[in-house]
DNA sequence: CGTGCCAGGTGCCAT
DNA sequence: ATGGCACTTGGCACG
């Protein structure tokens, strides 16, 4: 729908919008979107599994949607509408991503030299006290080492984590037990690179595979080709 | 527009959709945005600042937006278009929302002893070589106080974040000095509690002050002129 | 369901 | 531009 409305929300915060001209989308889904001309963000919004209803107040439109757990609701109060379309949505709904943390675990599983040489991964996702660990294994002396993934460049969040993971491990070791942490990401920044170095932590410079081409810019070798280059052919146009 | 389309995005990542009917938003500000009719966030989006540009090849219609640094580009093409509107967007394009960090923050300065008797904030924003502290102050005795604020139930990563601070902090002032860590969030997660008591920090259970039950009106601080407060009327259902 | 965590996160504002 | 962080974050997978 499009039309001069004006839009109450109240639920896990609160916020009013003044009158104007703005596109409401409503999915069969319970999702409810309210857009102005800017952003990528809707300026209003209901999360799915909400309930949408329509009626009629003082002769101007009103949609609310409504949602529980929690509770929140979205009202949108229109005094012109200018238009309404019904659409008939149809096929895939969601793609797949390269370039994912899951591809980056991939590429390290396939070539672990790639973390150091000697490394051997003996499990993906292994529950610690702190939580799941990325990729867990061993260097080449056998010390356990835990090594975290980020798809991209990563600030001093990435450093906690990781240090909470190669803690939580030390304590439930034997006493004593070193345990190693290697952040793997494209880069970090310097308050990161500082927090990893206090805590005796590594960092090793790596990114998800390519998906197409980009060939110039990180240095980090030429290694092994992705398989995932299938996609070549699509050029054409 | 809305019609039958396939998508396709390089850039970040990359990925690829099959032919459906979805709908294609294009913004002025450069935003594009795929939505299928399931979900709050689009199959496939482009930002803002991104260069949109229509062109038909072999009898279809394709728009493309590209934008650099980083660069991406999302190519759509229809073999058939069911719609096309061009809609005048106008009236204001952000809300003030309440009940945000901010205002919690508010409400502390406020009343100081709502994280506890005797508290005496002294700065907001502090620069640590962590980073910014959300509340600065003194205890009953003196002690520097970091005060952590979260507008919702919290996780480990928030007592991390606490924690770096109080260590940046007990660094910068002199030697011994004892910097004692709150973290103010309606509640927090088991594992964040743990790691909370771990590092001698404590939890103050507070929320951000209710919108619909605001009392006493408040100094907004140094942002944006809220001009439509007062709208709290509610139509019955 | 809550907990934890990734995300092409987005957006805001500081240096 | 980069960095640090809040967000009605959204979304998923696992306990």
């Amino acid at each position: 729908m499009f039309g001069r409305c004006t839009v109450e929300y109240d639920g896990r915060a609160a916020s009013s919008l003044g009158a104007g001209n703005r596109l409401l989308i409503l999915k069969p889904d319970g999702t409810a979107l309210v857009h102005t001309d800017e952003q990528r963000t809707p300026v209003n919004w209901q999360p799915p599994g909400s309930e949408h209803r329509a009626a009629v107040r003082d002769g101007r439109l009103r949609v609310r949607s409504v949602r529980e757990n929690p509770d929140e609701r979205l009202d949108v109060r229109f005094d012109r509408v200018e238009q309404v379309s019904a659409l008939p949505v149809t096929g895939g709904r969601s793609v797949d991503v390269y370039g994912s943390e899951e591809d980056l675990r991939h590429r390290i599983l396939d070539e672990p030299e790639l973390v150091e040489p000697g490394f051997e991964p003996a499990a993906t996702e292994r529950a610690t006290a702190a939580g799941p660990v990325d990729v867990f294994g061993h260097d080449d002396e056998g010390r356990p080492v835990v090594v975290e993934l980020k798809r991209r460049r990563v600030g001093p969040d990435a450093a906690g984590q990781l240090g909470r993971y190669v803690e939580a491990l030390a304590r439930e070791l034997p006493d004593g037990t070193e345990v190693r942490g290697v952040l793997v990401a494209p880069s970090v920044t310097d308050r990161a690179g500082e927090l990893l170095a206090e805590k005796g932590l590594s960092h090793v410079p790596l990114s998800p595979p390519a998906s197409s081409t980009t060939p110039s810019g990180d240095g980090r070798g030429s290694t092994t080709a992705p398989e995932r280059s299938t996609d070549a052919d699509d050029g054409a146009d």
